[in-house]
DNA sequence: TTGCTTCTACGATAATCATCGTACATAATT
DNA sequence: AATTATGTACGATGATTATCGTAGAAGCAA
């Protein structure tokens, strides 16, 4: 099972957002947040690549990596995997948590409710 | 901050539903789930006694444990994280997925939708 | 009393992760 | 040509986890 780790992870939330970049761009955007190395994001990176995550081309001197994994898929996968062990596999004990205890912002409320006429319209049962 | 391992998870989630409980109990529930030495259970739970996570009384021979952690505070807590690594802190974002692969009424989907515009209401931030 | 059974205590180990240092190579700059 | 900047490759390390083995205490059974 593909399950990336907390730092595979940071990296594929970047690579899905950016489409495609070299480890220097991803290297800047996570120093952005804390300081890591540069070799440090590199190796990971390769790892990643070696294990089949990432696509890789040269581009001059450098490489541009791409995330071959599926961002959906991923996520869910982590998903499941979180609800399993945080809240003993009880998805909906999940959705009363967000609903009951969040502060959502009104931002956040349109969205949602955006969201559920899409899905009413589907005509999800 | 106090984030649980994934073993010490599973042994919370069993002390929060018995209430209390010997090494000897919480290592068969989770046997039941998969094959674990007693000592590596008694380790595990001896070391989240030291961290002052849980409280012991001796009972006999044995002791019984108890989690000193709240359960409600925890999850807040490791939901948090989760949503921070796997979905860029976005909750709603969270909420979507979970509304999206559920099979969600539309009678869920008004009472969603009223209690969102409660919290509309509310100007909750 | 001798030996099972049930515990605790504690040390050791294997695996995994995240992180970085060092060695090189090549291109650009002075 | 010498230096600086920018990359890659790869090995090493420290921390954390999960796991168990072994030793030994204490009660119970034969």
């Amino acid at each position: 099972m593909t399950t990336p780790t907390q730092a595979e992870l940071e990296i594929l939330n970047l690579l899905w957002h950016h489409k495609e970049a070299s480890v220097q761009l991803i290297n800047d955007e996570l120093n952005k947040l804390r300081p890591i190395g540069y070799t440090t994001t590199l190796k990971t990176m390769q790892l990643m690549a070696q294990k089949g995550w990432l696509d890789r081309r040269l581009d001059g001197k450098s490489h541009i990596y791409q995330a071959l994994l599926q961002e959906d898929e991923i996520k869910e996968n982590l998903l499941s995997r979180f609800i399993e062990s945080t809240f003993m596999g009880s998805r909906s004990q999940l959705l009363m948590r967000l609903l009951g205890k969040e502060k959502v912002s009104t931002e956040e409320i349109s969205e949602i409710k955006e969201y559920l006429n899409k899905l009413e319209s589907k005509g999800n049962e």
